[in-house]
DNA sequence: CTGCATCCGGGCCGATACTG
DNA sequence: CAGTATCGGCCCGGATGCAG
């Protein structure tokens, strides 16, 4: 992209991160760790391979990504800090995520962002919970250990609780914002109990005031 | 811009404000609060009126922004939210303002970001001060009373402080990272004591770790 | 003067084919 | 698997025109 030539310093990063896709990218990196170019395509579903060629090549002279000794790309510790920016306009766009469309592309580790938000922070009285999501493509789980709740790529080696189902339905769930009843009726099956589940959440994303919500 | 088509909040986010501009738009409305068509176009170097009239209205459809009874441009309640973004996208790309290349265009009100980062937060043990900085066109207002300092575009009625010169050695010298005479050598001149608004600094921005520089 | 609409050349994007 | 090459089309940039 050409360059805003401003000097201002969000007109700067977005020179570097602003082009389509870029930021993109950085977020596979993020949620993922270190990554190989098929799968960097396979996270981005309709790029092009020349453009994600551009793009790599770009971040990299950016100093934003590089390789490891695999030839894996990778974030640098600059890039890393993109993490801010990135979650900070995940937040954002939460209300976007209430319904998900017929078109819309999705896979499983995209819900990193909402789970970081919804379970976010530290809090010594929260339950030990292992707990296996399957919302399509490969499972991720989502653990609670020592008041922290993290995310990680993957199917759970023994989970306290499954929950199956469409996306969309499942962050409600995880919100608070649908019952289990109603989760179940727009597709969800849960395997075990959800009462631990609920005892994690810290925050109301998604269910902010009506004000913020676009339309 | 075209749709990712993602079910991922930072896709639908960057499919409302990832055109280029977009957030260089926000970012005018943000600083300045309502602005006119020429206002806007004035903080947007280098912007073709009608991509600024296409973007006001992909922004207008999206709930972003909104006019008021005179017809000014302004941010929504929704799109106020998207100072934390914008604003960790500044910091993250803090690290590039080092030095101002003699292409790049600048607006004194662009220094709300570097401000905002350079004596964020509250501290009851602040002195009061007021400052006006003249680094080119519209002098702009540091005002410290309360233990916060706040950002104003215009001159000061009354400063403590006035300092002059070229825009990246004052943020040097806010920053911390030059001192007086060092600035001065940059061409930085100062009316009134110095010293008070070094207590007013609490970040290292722009003085962080090596390793975060690029390239 | 402000706020836009139109037009056009060039560059960026998207899709596919192809190669080591 | 990891890109490179190519080409049509769309978006961007700059200039110009115009209505209130």
């Amino acid at each position: 992209m050409r360059s805003y030539a401003e000097y201002c310093s969000v007109a700067k990063a977005l020179d570097l991160v602003g082009d389509r896709w870029s930021l993109l990218i950085v977020r596979e990196l993020l949620i993922l760790g270190s990554r190989r170019f098929g799968e960097l395509q396979d996270g981005l579903p309709g790029i092009a391979t020349n453009l994600l060629t551009e793009r790599l090549r770009h971040l990299e002279e950016a100093g934003v990504v590089g390789r490891d000794e695999a030839g894996r790309y990778a974030l640098t510790p600059w890039g890393e800090l993109l993490a801010e920016p990135i979650y900070a306009l995940a937040r954002w766009g939460a209300p976007l995520m209430v319904t998900k469309g017929d078109d819309e592309s999705f896979r499983s580790h995209w819900l990193a962002a909402p789970i970081a938000f919804i379970f976010g922070g530290q809090d010594p009285g929260r339950p030990a919970l292992i707990a296996e999501i399957r919302a399509g493509g490969e499972p991720i789980t989502l653990k609670s250990a020592d008041g922290m709740v993290t995310f990680q790529p993957g199917p759970a080696a023994a989970p306290d609780l499954v929950i199956s189902g469409p996306p969309d339905a499942i962050i409600g769930l995880l919100a608070g914002r649908l019952g289990e009843t109603a989760a179940a009726e727009l597709g969800v099956s849960v395997l075990g109990d959800l009462a631990p589940l609920a005892r994690l959440r810290q925050a109301d994303w998604l269910t902010g005031p009506e004000s913020y919500t676009p339309r």
